[in-house]
DNA sequence: ACGGCACGTGAGAGCGCTCTCGCGCAACGC
DNA sequence: GCGTTGCGCGAGAGCGCTCTCACGTGCCGT
C-alpha cells in the first residue's frame, strides 16, 4: 500500500523529451501528425517515466469516459442462481476489454435501488448502459430512457412505454419453445404439457406463446403456471400429474424447472424418457447434465448475447461520436436456439 | 438516446442561487459551514436545475475516484461455474454502494491481460481493489503490490512473494473440513476418504490440510486428487472404489465433485449414506439440494465474504486519506464454516 | 527567386470542480 | 470602548489534460 509515489504529469514527459505538452499529448493519443523522430523521443520519456494519462483530467474535457454500466436488476434471481450472469458478464467484459472499455456493474435491489442507479445514469459518468431488466413492470427502462443514456437491453424488456429507439438483444425464446414441442411431436407424443416460467418475465411468455404455436387448440389443462425454479416445477408437476395423468411429455420453461419435475415424475413411478419426455430450456450445463437422465433442452448463446449487447451499445456510441452519421442506428437482435438432444427426450 | 443535454454546472447552480462557486460546492459536499437559509437556496437551485456533480472535475482534484476494482481471473473457472461469482459480487456491491463507490469489474483470462489489469491499477482509476486471485502461480498479486494500489484478496493468496500488508478474506476451509471429516467419525465411519480440489488452489490444499488433521495416520491410498469438477469426482470416486473397496465415506473437497462421486457411487451399487456417506462442501444450493439423496456439506457465507472484503477495503482508504491515520491497518479474516446436514451423511 | 501552401509544433485557454486564503462581520473579553 | 477572536462567505488558483489557433519551417509552383 505504498502511497504518494507522484505520478507523473504530462508537463514532465513534455521536459524530459523537450517538446510541448500538445506533442505528448498527440503521441500518446496515436501519434498522428508527429513526425518519427519525436514520436520515438516521446514514447522514451513516457516509458522512462512511467507516465500514465490521468483519466480524470482527459473525461473533463473530451466528455467520455470509455466506461459502460451494467445494470442488473437484483429481483432477477433467476439472473443471479443460474450461471448465466457469469456467462453474459464474460461476454461483456470480453468486447469491452476489446475496446478499451471499462465494465462498472450496478447491482439493484429494491425501488430506491432504481432511483440511485437513474440518478448514476443521469450523472454522466458512463458513456451507455447495458441493462437486464426482464420484468413487466420494471420502472427501470423508463428512468433510463429519461437519463438520456445510449442503452441497449438484454431481453426484450416487457415495457409499455415508448418504444422508439428501445434495442435490446434476445434469443428466439417463442422458436425455441416451438422446437421444443416439435420435438416432441417428431417422437409421436400428443400429451404435451408446459410448465411455464414466471409470467412477468417477457422470457417466459415468450416461451409460452411458442408452446401455444405448435399446440394449437391444445388442452388448457396442460398448461401449468410456475417461476422458474426447481421447487416450483415440482409443484407444477405433481399438478401436471393430478390434472392429466394420460401426459406423455413436458416441455419446461427452463432446466431448472425440468429438474424438478423430473424428481417429481421418478417419485410417481414414471419413467423418462419412456412414459414421459422431458425437454427443458437454457442448457445450464451444471444442471443439464447432472439430472437423471441428463436433460434434452434449448441451449442459448448466453455469451455471444453478452458480447453482442457490448457490441452494439458500442457501434450506437461511435455513431454519435460520429456527429449523428451516416450509419444506421443499430436495431434490436434476437439470437437462435439449438436443440441440445441428450436422454430425456 | 437523446443527446447533448448541456448539464449545468456548479457555476450556474451559483448563479441561480446568488451565492458562489465555493458555497455551492461546500453544500453540495456536507454543507458544513454554511448557515440554514443559503443552505437551502441552494439546494433549490441544485434541485431546479437538476444539477449532478461532474465526477471526473471532481475527480481530478482530489484525486479520489469512489470507485474500486474487482478483480477476477477467468481460469478461476470454479468462480465462473458456481453462483460463488454472483453472490460475492452482491456482497461487495451492497457494501460498495451503502458507502457510494463505484464497483469496477475487471475480468482476466491469459497472460496479457494480467499486464492490462496491471496497467489499469497501476493508472489510478481506482482507489482500491479487491482480487480473486486463488491460484498458487499467479502472478497478479506481485503486479498489484507493484502498482500500489490497496488491495484485499478474495481467498488466501498462495504467493511466495512478499507477504507484508496483506491482506485477505478466507473461509476457514481447513476447520470445515475437519468437521466434515469429524461428522464421519462421529457417525462410526473408519476408511473415510477424500477426493481433493485443484492443488493449485489454497482453498483445495487448506481443505486437505484439514482431512489430515483428523486422519492423522490415515491411509494415503485414500486420498485421491481432483478438480473440484463433477467429472473429475467421478473419474476420482471411480480410482477409490477400486484403491479402497472397504471405504465407508468420502469428503468430496466441494459439492461439484460430490455429486459427481455419489453418481458413481449410486452405479457401483454402494447405497448413499447406508454404504457410503458423502459430505461435500460450499452448500451450493441448485447441485446440494437437487442430489439424490440431498448432500450434506459445509457451508460457508460467500456473500458475507464479499460484503467483508468491502468493508476491509474501504476501512484501508479511509485510513489512508486520514493520513496513515490512528486506526489499526486492517488485518486478513477467516470466516467460519457450519456444517448442514442433509441426507447423505 | 518569391509568394503561397501545407504540415508540424508550441502557446494558451479552458473543461468543472475543490480548496486555500483572506476579508468582513458579529460576538466576545478586558 | 476597542482589540480580538472566530465563523461564514467569496475570490482565485490550479488539478492534468485536450484542442484550437497561430506560427515557423520546408516545399511546391510559376
Amino acid at each position: 500500500m505504498a502511497e504518494t509515489a507522484p505520478r507523473p504529469t504530462l508537463e514532465a514527459v513534455a521536459a524530459r523529451a523537450g517538446v510541448s505538452r500538445a506533442t505528448v499529448s498527440r503521441v500518446v493519443n496515436g501519434g498522428d501528425g508527429v513526425r518519427e523522430p519525436l514520436v520515438e523521443r516521446v514514447r522514451k520519456a513516457v516509458e522512462e517515466l512511467g507516465y500514465v494519462p490521468n483519466q480524470a483530467a482527459r473525461s473533463l474535457v473530451t466528455r467520455r469516459h470509455d466506461a459502460i454500466a451494467v445494470v442488473v436488476a437484483e429481483p432477477e434471481t433467476r439472473v443471479f442462481a443460474d450461471p448465466f450472469f457469469a456467462l453474459q458478464l464474460r461476454g461483456i467484459s470480453k468486447e469491452l476489454t476489446a475496446h478499451d472499455n471499462q465494465l462498472v456493474l450496478l447491482l439493484t435491489e429494491g425501488r430506491d435501488d432504481h432511483a440511485r442507479v437513474g440518478r448514476y445514469l443521469a450523472g454522466g459518468h458512463v458513456d451507455g448502459a447495458l441493462v437486464f431488466s426482464l420484468h413487466l413492470d420494471d420502472p427501470l427502462p423508463e428512468l433510463i430512457q429519461r437519463a438520456g443514456v445510449p442503452t441497449v437491453f438484454g431481453g426484450r424488456p416487457g415495457w409499455s412505454g415508448d418504444r422508439r429507439g428501445v434495442v435490446y438483444v434476445d434469443v428466439d425464446n417463442r422458436g425455441g419453445a416451438r422446437d421444443a414441442v416439435r420435438h416432441f411431436v417428431g417422437l409421436g407424443r400428443s400429451r404435451i404439457a408446459h410448465i411455464t416460467g414466471a409470467l412477468d418475465q417477457t422470457s417466459a411468455v415468450d416461451r409460452l406463446d411458442g408452446y401455444r404455436d405448435v399446440m394449437v387448440d391444445g388442452d388448457p389443462q396442460l398448461i401449468v403456471e410456475s417461476d422458474f425454479t426447481p421447487a416450483g416445477g415440482e409443484r407444477a408437476m405433481r399438478e401436471l400429474l393430478a390434472r392429466c395423468p394420460d401426459l406423455d411429455a413436458v416441455f419446461a420453461a427452463n432446466d431448472l424447472t425440468a429438474a424438478g419435475a423430473m424428481r417429481v415424475l421418478r417419485e410417481a413411478g414414471r419413467r423418462v424418457p419412456e412414459d414421459v419426455a422431458v425437454v427443458g430450456f437454457d442448457d445450464m450445463l451444471p444442471v443439464a447434465e447432472q439430472t437423471e437422465p441428463s436433460l434434452t433442452t434449448i441451449r442459448q448463446d448466453i455469451e455471444e448475447m453478452g458480447r453482442l449487447m457490448a457490441r452494439l451499445l458500442l457501434r450506437a456510441l461511435e455513431r454519435n461520436a460520429a456527429d449523428q452519421g451516416i450509419t444506421a442506428a443499430p436495431s434490436s437482435v434476437v439470437l437462435p436456439t439449438t436443440l441440445v438432444r441428450r436422454a430425456s427426450a
